[in-house]
DNA sequence: CTCCTTGACTAATACGCATTAGTCCGCGTT
DNA sequence: AACGCGGACTAATGCGTATTAGTCAAGGAG
């Protein structure tokens, strides 16, 4: 009677007043049911399984909007990159990541909210684009260049953030990151192992921490195995250009063993290098020695895998979600870095006797 | 006096309220000056001067989750795939969809949530799962197989959802798909004007739509070719073990000229067709031709380019979320028909002079 | 000198949920 | 007989914004 206007004929989705009906009970016990009773007020246990039931036969969920204006908490972590999250070149892509959180996400029973503001971020470039990410309960950051002023606001709001990659620079931001320091020492450490003497980085020029890191391992590294000597490090900014066949040669004649290109988005350093090898007529590992910090672009897949370390992109992404669940329970998270796994490979091997 | 307890000390950011007071107007007015007073009321403009300098001021930014409240619209729409989690793999083939999903939903102003079969399950068990994307303003759907109850369920409350792929069995569900048929044909066509006079498909043992289109595609183009004849469609349950090269061989001998493979997620049929012609001895294009109803599986990227089609992925994701979209705004979606992309390659050449 | 207009705003309310402060009833106490 | 008390709920309110109905002067028409 009262039915023919009812609930299943309208359209959207059921509310907890819809629920209170059904179970013939009020808005506030629904409320106070599906909320697991925190509050613990006595309910009779029918009452509870009627609303429970109600509930389940009306497809309820929660409007994740209301939830948080109530001031509760939603369940949903945010993930905001400031690329396009699945950008069409897959090198770019955030996907590895993305799957560690998820999974992590999923194993602490929050869903994610992939928050599409730069992609096609049209108009903006205005600001106000990464409130948004204020729908969640707290949100991951990720990509080469931050908004650093949007995101210091949201930080200083108390608004719990993690940004995943090493970003020292906005004080009192949370982040996860890989051991980039660690990992290149380690590398580094093997090459002196094999009897290397004189090795070199090649790395582009850019001040990413990334790459910051990497160039510290490195210089550590070679102090501590008492091979500090002429500038190791060569910046290039255009590496194609000047990572050449001669340059390689030249290098070579004055006893540089080995060669270490860091890992970048186009992984222009480690072409360059296996080029300009290539081109001086040499062959890794029985003439020179190569590594790559990171994983080779996905295109060079069917090459000898390099001597190296992986990014254990995964894990950091699960990582980031501890770090952020803990700032939303606790209030404070954990420790930030985490260890790459050194990659063998077989572009590296004993230094040739000269 | 009363301002000890004021708006710069509270914790927080400043409300509408708060510019409203600074402004010296009401919070009603600054929702509509801030709202860009769509609903044209008549204000003077100095009011409106004062309103913008006080929120400037303050540095007021609207808050996310009253805002959907309060327009009973979330802006996200939820993205679920059928497997386990999301793939690990990079090549994995829902990659290429979540990339035109995410451009076209940022384009229209929502953001996505993501859900998995492990997400949206977790305690739960398998009941009740597919409830939670009821958290969204609608979701599009996508793996092989999906949970036709379950789904039927939410389809019947209204819920609007969209299947990436054709589904006809679940009345009423909305979907977007590749024109599998005409693709398909359309390569039979070239193939035919090469000179082919016998054609076989094969595809393997499954009923999904996109299997069937091809073959319905294929038998219509013969037909319209007038190269009916002998069943020219193989089902193989294992590819490797059934298209041996002594098969072709015989086939080749019976004056089969061109060989058409089906796509799948494995890209089994085409290796196997592949290898057999090899195994045999043979050459393409210039003994036999070979197509592919698809893209080439990612390992096989080096490979010379089959001939065949593309199925335009990215293109795909964007069409279902306009389809899902039209669903939430005018309750009708659009027409649900993606084209191919016809792909020359270097497998099919004219047919031998036998 | 009333009776509309128009201009310029504002009061009230809805959105869906969580929470705080009750209400109501039946049973035992002094 | 008035009183308290625990059990079992519910009414009322707040969160921050967007909207829908007003309100209230100051002019102009009649």
């Amino acid at each position: 009677m009262a039915e023919n206007r009812s609930a299943r004929v309208r359209r959207g989705r059921p509310r907890q007043a819809e629920v209170a009906r059904l179970a013939g009970v009020s808005q506030t016990t629904v409320s106070v049911v599906l909320g697991g009773n925190k509050q613990g007020i006595v309910l009779h246990p029918d009452t509870t399984a009627r609303v429970l039931e109600a509930a389940r036969e009306l497809g309820y969920v929660p409007d994740p909007a209301a939830r948080r204006l109530a001031a509760a908490r939603n369940n949903l972590l945010g993930v905001f990159s400031f690329t396009a999250t699945f950008p069409t070149a897959v090198e770019h892509s955030y996907y590895p990541f993305l799957v560690g959180v998820e999974q992590e996400a999923a194993a602490r029973g929050y869903d994610l909210v992939l928050f599409t503001g730069s992609s096609a971020g049209a108009q903006s470039g205005t600001s106000g684009a990464l409130e948004r990410v204020r729908l969640a309960d707290g949100c991951l950051f990720l990509g080469r260049h931050i908004p650093a002023g949007e995101l210091r606001r949201l930080v200083e709001h108390g608004y719990p953030a993690v940004h995943i990659g090493r970003r020292d620079e906005l004080d009192g931001l949370a982040w996860v990151g890989a051991d980039y320091v660690e990992a290149t020492a380690e590398v580094v450490r093997q090459l002196a192992k094999l009897g290397h003497r004189r090795v070199m980085l090649v790395r582009e020029d850019d001040d990413a921490p990334a790459s910051t890191d990497r160039e510290r391992g490195f210089r550590e590294a070679l102090a501590t195995a008492g091979l500090a000597g002429a500038d190791p490090v060569v910046r290039a900014a255009h590496p194609a250009a000047e990572i050449t066949p001669a340059w390689l040669r030249d290098r070579y004649a004055e006893g540089v063993t080995a060669f270490v290109a860091e890992e970048t988005d186009t992984g222009a350093a480690w072409r360059a290098l296996l080029a300009a090898v290539e081109g001086a007529g040499l062959d890794a590992p029985s003439d020179v020695s190569l590594a790559l910090l990171g994983s080779p672009p996905a295109d060079l897949a069917g090459r000898p895998q390099p001597t190296g370390f992986d990014i254990p992109r995964a894990e950091l992404g699960a990582a980031a979600v501890r770090a952020l669940t803990g700032l939303l329970t606790t209030g404070e998270a954990e420790s930030p870095l985490v260890a790459c796994a050194f990659r063998p490979g077989s572009t590296a091997g004993p230094a040739p006797v000269h």
